[in-house]
Parts: structure tokens; C-alpha cells; sequence
DNA sequence: TAGCTGCCCATGATATTCCAAATTTACACA
DNA sequence: TGTGTAAATTTGGAATATCATGGGCAGCTA
């Protein structure tokens, strides 16, 4: 799971290299998918070939000339970078997405669970205060005790007793 | 899996260059198919043998004489022109597909997953933009969660708890 | 014979790979 | 707890390989 914020630079001729944590995610692969957030938040979002893979195996779910399928494989399979990582851990990103994202100088890699992004620091930054304060309304706690107690029933902890919330906890 | 947008030229001869990335798709295969997309959008739409046989095990799978096999083989089948790569990983596109699709000077390669596409690169700006507006539906998001989360559970992740998503992955 | 087509090689631009230095981080030991 | 050593990571830059593109030539066709 890509976890936790890392701070990077753009390097004269446009590399940048991924945190380490996020590299060992990518399972041993060099091939960095990157493609603009679909929430119109200006970031950008990543990926490797695991989460290609489900992408497109999402995708092929819905039906084959819906709009909705025809939306999202314009914005996440002809919309993404098929960037390959060099040895040294680093990708080059793309001009016309630098551009879309307002990437330049340091940027901020964020770890989405089964993606991550990047963001030009100033955003991210106001992204985080909004988030901050976002997070004090009720509905939100609210939603998320909801979606928990679902996940322990489906687990077949009808009430919890305890610390281990899970069989096998990842590492 | 055809993945992300790369632009080419028509020469002087009437070739093109099919993007590297494109022609690694093509499994060593030098034999490409195009034809006019069905959904109206005016693009060209092609692929590889592999696309093609996946086609022909489709359309067969259809009743010989019912109207739907009839139209997807005159369009498809009838439609498509054969073409040969050569050494160098250019093609000739042939004049009426040209034409319809109104391709003149520069084009743009946009990946579809198991197919890519041709366009005349001012109406993919048109359609990208289209497509960029729709994608802020909050249906067109629903829908890609719920589909998401069917994939999950159909590969016995009810919850998420590593990085491995997929148990074979493509090439 | 003129034009089209397929095949081949040349070239500039771009991307990738490789090497090495600098910096940071982790670890062991006092 | 502090310090020295080792490892890993991040950087910078140069050499190499790949790719897109242009043009030449021979053979086929009309």
C-alpha cells in the first residue's frame, strides 16, 4: 500500500526520482503509470502494472460504448504516461502533464492506498487544510464508523473483543 | 494493453510511424488492421492479429444471419484495411480511411486497451475535452468504484491487504 | 514510361543506460 | 546516548542505444 508524503525535486532534464518506500511497492517493476486525478483536484495520480491491471479489468466490466466506459478509458489509458523507471529509481515526467499539474521544482509524492500522487507543493498544502478542516464535520466520522462496523461483520467479528481486528495483517 | 496518447506524422509517401510502445503490443507481429470506429466519433480504430482473432471468435459466436453479425462484419470484417509494417515500423494508411477520418499532416495514437486509435489530432482535442467535462459526473465515478469493487471481490479481496492485486499479471 | 509500392540505409533528435559523486539514513559499538 | 562505519539513496552528468523521419533504389503496375 503506497503510504505516507515524500517530498521530491525535478532535475534539469525533467527526472525525478520516486521515494523508495513507493519503489518497493511497484513489486520489483519499473513501469510507472501516471495520468491527471479524475476529481479535477490538478494532481496528478500513479501507479504500477498491478494497478493497470485492475484498472483494466474494471474497465472491461462496463459496458463497451457506455459513457462511462468510454470516459474513463479517455482519462486513465489513453490519458496515462507509460513511463519506465531507469536504475537509479528515477522516471522523466512528461512535459504536457508537468504543465497540467503545475509541476516545477519540488513536488510532493502522496500515498493513495493502491495509487499515489503528486502535487505541487503550494496545493498540496492547501488540499491538506482543506482536508483538515473537512474533517471535523460529523458526517465524516459518522460515515466511516458506518463502513468499519460493516468491514468487522464481513469478518465475522460480530463484536470486537479485542486487538486482532484481522487474520493475516499485511507486513 | 495499448496504453497513453503519442502523436506521429504522415510523410510525404503516405506512411506513418506506429509508436514503439504500439508496435511492442503487437507480439512480433508486422500485420496491422484499421478501420472506422463504430461509435461515430470519427476516429480510426485498430489493432494487431491478436485483436483480430478475438473479433473473429466473437463474431462467430453470433447467429450466422442475424442482423447484428451482418453489420459487425461489414464494418469491422469488410471494413478493416490488412496492413504490413515495414522494417522501419511505418505503415501506408490507405486513402479513404484517410479521408473519413479526416487525417492530413499530423496525427495522434490514442491506446483502448486492446485496441488503439487513429485521429486527426484537432478532434481529439475536441473529444478529450468532452471526455474531461464528463469525467466530473459524480455517475461516471460511481460507476468506477462500483465496478472497482467488484474486481476486488471477485479476486477474494473482500478487503485489500497487499500489493499483489492480480494473480497474473499481462506482459 | 510514369507512378506507385515495398525495401533499404542514413541521420538527427530523443530517450535510456551507465558510471560516479554527494548526501542521507541505518546500524553497531563504545 | 553519542559517535563512527556501512549501506542505501539521491543526485549529476556522460556515453550509448533507440526511434522517428527523410530519401534513394529497384520492381511492379497501369
Amino acid at each position: 500500500m503506497f503510504v505516507s508524503t515524500y517530498e521530491s525535486a525535478i532535475d534539469a532534464k525533467g527526472r525525478v526520482s520516486i521515494p523508495a518506500p513507493f519503489r518497493a511497492e511497484l513489486g520489483g517493476s519499473s513501469r510507472i503509470f501516471l495520468w491527471q486525478a479524475l476529481d479535477g483536484s490538478g494532481c496528478l495520480e500513479g501507479g504500477g502494472e498491478a494497478l493497470m491491471a485492475m484498472y483494466r479489468a474494471t474497465l472491461t466490466r462496463l459496458a463497451p460504448q457506455s459513457d462511462v466506459r468510454k470516459v474513463l478509458v479517455n482519462r486513465i489509458i489513453a490519458g496515462s504516461a507509460d513511463l519506465k523507471m531507469d536504475e537509479t529509481g528515477r522516471i522523466k515526467l512528461p512535459e504536457d502533464l508537468c504543465k497540467a499539474a503545475e509541476l516545477d521544482g519540488r513536488i510532493k509524492f502522496a500515498g493513495n492506498m493502491d495509487s499515489f500522487q503528486i502535487w505541487n507543493p503550494d496545493k498540496h498544502a492547501a488540499y491538506n487544510a482543506s482536508m483538515e478542516a473537512a474533517a471535523a464535520s460529523p458526517d465524516v466520522m459518522a460515515a466511516f464508523g458506518r463502513a468499519y462496523s460493516e468491514v468487522l461483520h464481513q469478518q465475522g467479528a460480530g463484536h470486537y473483543n479485542g486487538p486482532k481486528l484481522v487474520e493475516g495483517g499485511e507486513g
